[in-house]
DNA sequence: ACGCACAAACCGACTGGTCGGTCGGTTGCC
DNA sequence: GGCAACCGACCGACCAGTCGGTTTGTGCGT
């Protein structure tokens, strides 16, 4: 039973990691406490322990977690488009819209993150390079296609990303708009960056 | 007395945010201890609160007169500017060198914020409003002036900051190039998303 | 079928270190 | 004498992590 019983082991540390979450996003790492999350689990703080060494820990797994499926569901958008530079706007807008469906999951990858403190720096810029290089390496295969001008790609997806996190973050803490609502506009200024599509062009939705 | 008390009373008050800014900077809110920014300051703990409520109140005096400097010296290279356009990439420029110069301020600026907690997330948006008003009020002449094309000049500010949050952000943590030497293609890449100047036409420092 | 042994999973009261904040005092200036 | 500025030992809330104990499940010999 070494089989049906990592299995079940497995369950659990997902339970945990599901609750950890929540309780992560709302609270930040230092106001998330370790006994609200047994609470959320209905487990104990020893229980917890036996599957997590420490709260640490346990926050980098729910932050790899996280940036997991994000960046698949990223790189699966990116796959159904059909040329490079539509997969770097695919898995811009499937980010995007991921994060504007659940405001939880967007404190947590792009506020939180800062919250552990110095220690958490180097994972976080791990989990950021891992969506830039989707975006940058489209818009490299669209650079040698011709579909782009000649620009710095990696600068580029920096610059989407650094665009898409300001805008989810002013959505968060302001009363902006909806990064949905914004989506559109938002488009066509990064595809503008990268210089796609003269000004004096009509797209299909234009004004 | 009551005059040159208050001057006195004011020198020290800035000695107290000064060492805070740097312990600040250096450790995040919450591993900053008070006890060092005394040591700093050759002053006990009880010389500090005498001048500042609370630890949380001295970390927003802080922020704030970050802030105030930055956001000051952005308007001021916008003014010496001589067209909006021109205007709105000397605010940027602007914080960007000062960024650059100093990563201690752009770690205190840009991501130690966060680490106090949700408490924080307005005065984030507060701070982060004033360098976006620069932009977008600049972004807005520019626009009725016919510099730049017909877009939606907030959410463009907030695309340009984001840009530049995330370069320094990827300064800061990764070994990635000075925002100083990403400078003049970032400032391609910022104005080619509000349509100025077409891919076709070579720019003075073109490749 | 039955108990038995052994371990994995889980429990939760307790501890120990850490700091923000306090407060009764001292100093120096007018 | 009186007040603003400053001192620094102390307090006490807070909470991650521990640990001796209990439960649950599983395999095994008989």
């Amino acid at each position: 039973m070494s089989d049906s019983s990592t299995l079940q082991r497995n369950q659990t540390r997902e339970r945990i990691l599901e609750a950890a979450e929540a309780v992560f996003a709302d609270n930040g790492y230092h106001e998330a406490l370790v006994d609200e999350i047994g609470k959320k689990t209905s487990m104990s703080k020893g229980g917890l322990y036996f599957h997590f060494p420490s709260k640490e820990d346990l926050f980098f797994a729910v932050m790899d977690r996280l940036a997991d499926k994000l960046v698949k569901r990223a790189e699966k958008a990116a796959d159904r488009a059909h040329s490079p530079l539509e997969s770097a706007e695919a898995a811009l807008d499937a980010v995007l819209s991921a994060l504007s469906a659940q405001r939880r999951l967007a404190r947590l990858l792009i506020t939180q993150g800062y919250s552990m403190g110095n220690a958490f720096e180097s994972k976080r810029s791990e989990i950021f390079d891992r969506f830039a290089n989707v975006i940058s390496q489209n818009l490299d295969e669209a650079k040698s296609n011709g579909e782009i001008s000649d620009i710095n790609t990696d600068l580029a997806a920096r610059v989407w990303l650094g665009a898409v996190n300001e805008t989810v973050v002013h959505w968060l803490f302001s009363d902006g708009p909806t990064p949905k609502e914004a989506a559109s506009d938002l488009r066509r200024l990064l595809l503008a960056s990268v210089q796609v599509g003269r000004p004096s062009i009509k797209s299909k939705d234009a004004v």
